[in-house]
DNA sequence: TCTGGGGTCCTAGGACCC
DNA sequence: TCTGGGGTCCTAGGACCC
């Protein structure tokens, strides 16, 4: 079996860099993107702000506790959404075979490009060159004939680094790494590998029946995604809340958001979901799957204020409430709900009629129609 | 001065169907 | 007359990722 080439790139500081490539005044300097007005989280950090111990994921005001002088920038999802297409227009210079893992990562399928571009190490380092002179921005990159091992060699190249590792030394790389590296471990999981003394990759392999579930080497049965996405909105609470009018406002705003997303996609929504988080952090989920699906607000509130409704009270404050829409599809029935209730039970007795013809045979079933019953 | 917001994927149980 | 086995859909929760 010929095996590909994959190159797995990663964007170094991916918004702090982009902040700093628009505001030459930042450069060099620890960039905060998130985190500041009290609430909310860092988002990224540059490296200079790293030094000080500050990283994405960390609680704003011990952000600027360890960083008093880092300059705080507020999150530009779509400047950064901007950036990573003009990142990954480059990549596709590359190759057909472009996989956007999230926005400020990628894969790039090397195989078979030699011809054009030369050696796969050779294009990587092309790569990486070519994101930083035209772009301003830096990224790290890891080379070999495994996503996985391409993926944590791009991890440990950081920053602006490039590893390849050689076909036939995967193993040999990948042994003494801590566990952690494993994309699809985090911290449960960890927990749960040192109890039972695993902490490199090394340890891992000694359990096939681990390793097979968390490191998949071979990749020869690699799922394909299923692409179902979905679309929400959730916000934190300015202050915890307990009674539903309030509450209902700002599910409103939420069902505005979600809406106008599905509308501006094209899509309809055939579930809907309202995520509740109490003030003790417990998070619930209630979901409603629709008759037929939809894309209008006034719908969209009437399914989630119920389940609303249904799910406070007992003066249980609320600090963050959300509403997503799944089961998307790009067009919504339009008919009466008549039609379609008859419809639907119409494609419910075909189904049926179909069932035991195939068990029965073809001629069983004629008159197993709904007059007939009915008289 | 507690812990954001956007997602995907997996599991498990129950309802329901043939 | 005590009971199988397969499948799909739905719901809820949780781990994980950036």
């Amino acid at each position: 079996m010929a095996m590909g080439w994959y190159l797995h790139i990663d964007m170094d500081a991916f918004f702090a860099s982009v902040e700093q490539v628009l505001d030459p005044s930042m450069r060099g300097k620890p960039v905060i993107v998130g985190g500041r007005n009290g609430r909310g989280v860092v988002t990224s950090a540059s490296y200079e702000a790293r030094k000080f111990g500050v990283h994405s994921a960390m609680p704003g005001f011990q952000a600027k506790k360890l960083c008093p002088d880092g300059i705080f920038v507020p999150n530009r999802r779509r400047v950064y959404s901007e950036f990573s297409h003009k990142v990954f227009a480059i990549l596709e210079r590359y190759s057909p075979e472009v996989h956007a893992v999230s926005i400020d990562e990628g894969i790039v399928d090397l195989t078979g490009t030699d011809r054009l571009f030369g050696p796969p190490l050779k294009t990587a380092d092309q790569i990486i060159r070519r994101i930083e002179t035209e772009l301003g921005l830096p990224s790290s990159a890891g080379l070999s004939q495994s996503r996985v091992v391409s993926k944590i060699a791009a991890t440990l190249a950081k920053p602006r680094g490039l590893i390849y590792v050689p076909p036939g030394s995967e193993k040999e790389f990948l042994i003494p790494l801590a566990v952690e590296l494993i994309p699809g471990v985090g911290p449960k999981t960890h927990k749960l590998f040192s109890r039972k003394e695993i902490k490199t990759i090394g340890d891992l392999l000694k359990r096939p029946e681990l390793a097979a579930r968390f490191l998949d080497l071979g990749e020869a049965q690699r799922r394909e995604r299923r692409h179902d996405h979905s679309i929400g909105n959730e916000t934190t609470l300015d202050k915890p809340l307990r009674d539903k009018e309030p509450m209902e406002a700002v599910l409103w705003d939420l069902v505005e958001e979600v809406g106008s997303r599905l509308r501006r996609e094209e899509l309809y929504a055939r579930c809907l979901t309202l995520k509740i988080r109490y003030t003790n952090f417990q998070t619930i989920s209630r979901s409603c799957t629709l008759p037929a699906p939809t894309r209008f607000d006034r719908e969209i509130f009437d399914v989630v204020s119920d389940l609303l409704r249904q799910n406070i009270g007992q003066g249980r404050a609320v600090r963050l409430l959300g509403v997503s829409a799944s089961a998307l599809q790009s067009s919504g029935w339009q008919e009466p709900l008549f039609t379609r209730e008859r419809r639907k039970s119409w494609e419910k007795l075909y189904q049926g009629i179909d069932a035991l013809r195939h068990k029965y045979g073809e001629n069983t079933i004629g008159a197993a129609t709904p007059r007939n019953r009915s008289r």
